[in-house]
DNA sequence: GGGCAAATACCCACAAGTGGGTATTTGCGC
DNA sequence: GCGCAAATACCCACTTGTGGGTATTTGCCC
């Protein structure tokens, strides 16, 4: 599918992610979960800091995931490489000893935020959901209105979980005492909003129920 | 659907599984993960050797997954209260350090394999799917024939990854060159033997496609 | 060479979702 | 109070999948 590189950066719903992280099965699990969810699309990963600045350089990230612990060098190379050649990206560091970390005053307004290890993956999710939305509304401010046609109301929501959990639109239908046609209503718009088809729609439901009733659980 | 709960442990498809890691996020992307490619069922997980102790003598699980690093205590005290009270149980060591890792004689028996955090997702897979078949070989030689109800033939195998790419019974016909019929039939016997109906066969595939194709690119 | 599973193909009736509409009501914001 | 989005509901024709069958051919194992 090539036609995802297409979509310029800045009208994707998704960030343009990097993902620096050393251990190689943390990173996969990371993409994994990240990549279904349909928060960003990532576009590298790397898993020295060597091949983190060489990443970063090329795809020039709207978000880059670090690990400050790397083989070779600190983490914090790539960060500041990343300051140097995209400015306006944002960092998340991810780490296993965020508590004791100090930011160097010079990467202060590139890092968003530092999530531990230890932390639930809802944290991540919410962290990355908060930056996609502060960059959207400060870029978006040009296209205007039109552009919603990704977000879906709080009731679509709701039918988007249930369709998630296999339901068909009658059962829908009965749980959410609406009538069946408005239940295929909804799936319809639904589909719509997410540029996916009928089939698509309900992979795309479950992954996310199933990690959002996970990650929201443990907060 | 009740019905997935009934299955007992040792005719089911999927091992029973506790998951004992400190990093949180790392154990929430892994249940995640593994769940979605349905090797496991995540019966319990826990952050600490005493949490985990505990969770091993509830659940007396299949399969236990390990972190050697734990908080409190080595992972090896967890380790050795499951070959205490489920010796048939295997233990996959997931480290962050296995290179340097010595099993203990009297563990050996009980741990099936040691996976380093710097290895590919595939590796976890692969060694789960290894244990899962050799755990059901020497339990189903009583049960004999008939379980093998769950396995896929390798043409289904190659159907339900078309599947998983949302193709629609005819695009599946057409790819595969053998009629639509033929399509529908392996549908309906891969749902059947998968026990799951219709749409969340769907979902499953999605998943499963995505994973696979993760993991086996990065062998 | 008999048995058996796998792969193929077909049939039917029914259920469900798709894609195209239209329409009403409610509530919020300017 | 006008406009607009959200939620609701309905219609229709069409496609697709479901669940129940049956049947043939191939190839492997004993």
């Amino acid at each position: 599918m090539p036609s995802r590189s297409q979509i310029p950066s800045r009208a994707s719903l998704k960030l343009r992610c990097v993902i620096v992280e050393d251990q190689v099965l943390f990173e996969q699990l990371l993409r994994l979960t990240l990549e279904s969810v349909g928060l960003v699309d990532v576009v590298a990963v790397a898993h020295t800091a060597k091949e983190g600045i060489a990443a970063v350089r090329e795809h020039l990230p709207d978000l880059l995931l670090l690990d400050l612990a790397l083989p070779d060098k600190s983490g914090l190379t790539v960060a500041t490489e990343l300051a140097k050649c995209r400015p306006e990206a944002r960092i998340i560091i991810v780490s296993g000893e965020a508590d004791t970390f100090q930011c160097p005053r010079h990467l202060r307004p590139h890092i968003y935020s530092v999530v531990d290890k230890t932390r639930a993956l809802g944290v991540v999710l919410q962290e990355i959901a908060g930056l996609r939305d502060s960059l959207r509304s400060t870029e978006t401010n040009a296209g205007a209105k039109g552009i919603n046609a990704q977000a879906l109301s709080p009731r679509e929501i709701e039918i988007l979980e249930l369709i998630g959990q296999g339901l068909s639109n009658k059962e829908i239908a009965a749980r959410s005492g609406i009538s069946l046609h408005t239940a295929e209503t909804h799936r319809k718009h639904i589909a719509a909003k997410l540029g996916v088809s009928g089939a698509e729609l309900i992979s795309h439901a479950t992954i996310r129920s199933r990690t959002i009733k996970l990650a929201s659980a443990g907060e």
